[in-house]
RNA sequence: GGCAUCGUGGCCGAGUGGCUAGGCAAAGGUCUGCAAAACCUUCUACAGCGGUUCGAAUCCGCUCGAUGCCUCCA
């Protein structure tokens, strides 16, 4: 990148409750976990929000230069429906409704979310491990919190002795809860459970009989706790302490807070030293869960499929519907702010075409250096990816411009904003182009030779054919858009 | 009930002590055989009430409303 521009990142951490000045434990690398989903049933628009928003960081680090080791787990096991003793695994409940093998809904779940995600062009994580595939390490971490004094078992399960770990520690400082408060305000009738205090949660969970998914361990045969294989695999491919943790906002209690207190109670030390949360996707006002039937689905989206919706949208116009909104602000989702933005999208994509056909002058007359500058402290600034936007649509302004004749850059100028334009739109926020100039060859040859012949009868005041032949186009979704160099086309 | 967050123009959505965010829609205009598109211009809002300040949408207090977490959820 070029040396004139300022590129010092600032990252909102949720453990401080600021923007901080982001400085990687080692130089030039990242660390990064984010919390994947637990693979029980197809993902929803919501879940997708959460990848996108750290695709868009993941995305910047590179751009800016980092070695990123991005890591997402798959949770296939141990994700419990509640924290008390007779909860169900998620995974074995809809393998039981389902009749199907557990593993069975973790393929059928693990495969959709990797097609969905490549729909809206999210990157793969460099490392994408499972919860079942690491039950070894799960077991280690929990022999060094019970060394430590921090788990205690009984009858073959073993639960993190949260009040014990809230003498040295700080259980609750992500979440800003005090222990003191979340004990007198919790509903759990005493003496219901096995635990000792209600704020407690499970690290190994012996299995009833009738649970299928097992594993040998060295106090029963039975599950890790969903919080444990965040922590182990964290800990196993980023170290004892990494840069950034990612997850939905709804992760940070109790997901993430307990993750805190099980590196801390095994291995002393803090864990992570930038927490990012993002923020949900709401419908109707509301989150969007899975629980409650209050969610969208990708595949309606694409297909205009759902009653919400007036039409289809393409994964790349829904996913810069999300990168319109910062990621940590609710984002309410309706069709109407769909359309809105795939209008913007095409005006935005439309003069990118624009761009790359303009020619360079002697001079410049706008500061293209500036307006670099201020994209990237947009980024800089927690990935303010809708400042970024806008600052691009400066740039739609400014290509009209320069087509018009009314904007001059030299050719040095030029091409940073050909490039930039490119970097910050398909590198950074990670859109697909939707236009017509990416359709395929010879349906662009069929529509320019229909437009040839058009402009032929209009030529010869044939009116009658010339708007026949742009109305039955019409009615196959292709619009024709008559300007003073010539006829374009768009298609639906 | 506890702990948080938020309430911005017709809609979406940034900002957060003084400087037009942006997008969509709407109105006017340019262009055009017509239309559409495109482009240009216009539209100046911050829940209510009080306070601090030379100055507040931005800070403080109260009221009202919404949401999230406190049980599983990205």
């Amino acid at each position: 990148m070029a040396k004139e521009i300022n590129q010092l990142l600032k990252i909102y951490n949720s453990l401080s409750g600021s923007k901080e000045i982001f400085k990687p434990v080692l130089e030039d690398h990242v660390g990064m976990y984010v919390c994947g989903p637990t693979v029980y049933n197809n993902v929803h628009l919501g879940n997708c929000r959460t990848f996108v928003s750290f695709d868009l960081v993941y995305r910047y680090l590179k751009h800016l230069g980092y070695k990123v080791r991005y890591v997402r787990n798959i949770t296939d096991a141990g994700h419990l429906e509640n924290d008390a003793d007779e909860g169900e695994d998620r995974i074995a409940k809809k393998a039981r409704l389902e009749s199907l093998e557990p593993m069975e809904i973790v393929q059928r779940y693990t495969i959709d979310f990797h097609e969905t995600l490549a729909k809206f062009n999210n990157l793969p994580p460099n490392i994408e491990p499972t919860a079942t595939g690491h039950i070894i390490e799960q077991i280690e971490i929990i022999k060094k919190i019970i060394q430590n004094g921090c788990a205690y078992e009984v009858n073959g399960s073993v639960y993190f002795d949260v009040l014990k770990f809230n003498e040295n520690h700080h259980y609750g400082k992500l979440s800003g809860r005090q222990i003191e408060e979340m004990i007198a305000n919790t509903r759990e009738l005493a003496g219901q459970s096995e635990k000792k205090n209600p704020q407690d949660f499970a690290l190994w969970k012996k299995a009833e009989p009738k649970h299928i998914m097992r594993w040998p361990s060295p106090w029963s045969v039975g599950f890790p706790g969903w919080h444990l294989e965040c922590t182990a695999m964290s800990t196993k491919y980023l170290g004892y302490t990494f840069d950034i943790h990612g997850g939905g906002m709804d992760l940070k209690f109790p997901h993430h807070e307990c993750e805190i207190a099980q590196s801390e109670a095994s291995t002393g030390k803090e864990p992570v030293n930038y927490w990012m949360h993002a923020n949900m996707l709401t419908l109707n006002g509301k989150k969007m869960a899975k629980s409650t039937g209050n969610n969208v689905l990708p595949n309606e989206i694409f297909t205009g499929s759902n009653e919400v919706l007036s039409k289809s949208f393409q994964p790349s116009v829904v996913r810069f519907f999300m990168l319109m909104s910062h990621y940590r602000s609710i984002l309410d989702f309706s069709n109407d702010a769909l359309l809105a933005a795939e209008k913007g999208f095409m005006r935005l994509m439309n003069a990118y075409h624009l761009l790359k056909k303009i020619d360079s002058s002697k001079d410049s007359s706008f500061d293209v250096q500036a307006w670099k500058q201020n994209c990237y402290d947009a980024m800089n600034d927690d990935f303010n990816s809708p400042i970024l936007i806008a600052q691009l649509f400066e740039a739609v302004k400014v290509i009209h411009q320069l087509n018009e004749g009314f904007a001059r850059l030299d050719s040095v100028d030029l091409e940073t904003f050909k490039n930039s334009m490119h970097a910050f739109l398909f590198d950074v926020l990670g859109l697909e182009d939707i236009t017509p100039n990416n359709q395929g060859e010879k349906l662009t040859k069929t529509v320019e030779l229909l437009i040839g012949l058009r402009t032929e009868a209009r030529l010869n005041k044939d009116f009658q054919t010339s708007d026949k032949i742009r109305n039955q186009l019409s009615d196959i979704g292709i619009q024709l858009k008559d300007g003073k160099d010539g006829t374009a086309f768009s298609i639906e």
